[in-house]
DNA sequence: CTCCTTGCTATGTTTTTCGTAGCACCCAAC
DNA sequence: GTTGGGTGCTACGAAAAACATAGCAAGGAG
């Protein structure tokens, strides 16, 4: 595992400027996460659960997206399974206006 | 390049559906899509610019990301080098609001 | 005990990304 | 006309990430 997770205040990928919005770019830019997200939009999912809601994502991938995650204080593991944070719910908030967007999108 | 541009109505990575979401989310799930598109924020950048704005990305990657997005339709280059379609820019908008979550996520 | 589900790891392979070099084109200066 | 600068972009080998598959360890139910 030589991926390091981005964390406002460091430097990422491509950015040496420390700025929350580089951090996060180069974190929703990894395979998976905006997905990752936008299934846990719903109830809690189990690990097996989440991995078949994103097509059969291999688990080496999930589990790292989702330490990832876990770090960043987006999701957390709870007994009835993997859930957004509050942060996390506000982030996917930001998403939400999407599906719209993309119906737009389809149509050009 | 056995890379697909995702679409929306065709099969993308990890979905069968054709939902033009799911297209979205394959597709900005590519490493620097996010990234170019939130440094074509402001006036037109040449291929150079945008390549020195991402950090130095290589070149071969670029123009891979530039091509899945042009075919995408949400940017073009013009005389004054690349921006964002009128589509491209409404996307973006989407995100604006994301530098204050994030601000607001560095702070946890 | 057996059976099933849970989260997750180990392995080897394939795909993507990367870094460097450099091509072809255009234009202005000399 | 050739040198020097810019443009967009490609080729190639090496590194990193993502992949598919198998399987482990723990827990609960019957």
């Amino acid at each position: 595992m030589k991926q390091k997770i981005p964390k406002p205040g460091a430097a990422v990928r491509g950015s040496t400027t420390g700025k929350p919005i580089m951090a996060l770019l180069d974190l929703m830019g990894r395979r998976w996460v905006l997905r990752i997200l936008w299934e846990l939009r719903g109830p809690p999912l189990t690990f097996r659960g989440l991995q078949e809601a994103c097509g059969g994502v291999s688990p080496s991938v999930l589990n790292q997206r989702l330490t990832d995650l876990r770090d960043s204080a987006l999701l957390d593991l709870a007994d009835d399974g993997y859930a957004l944070t509050p942060l996390g719910r506000e982030l996917l908030e930001q998403f939400t206006p999407l599906t719209i967007w993309a119906e737009r999108w389809a149509k050009a």
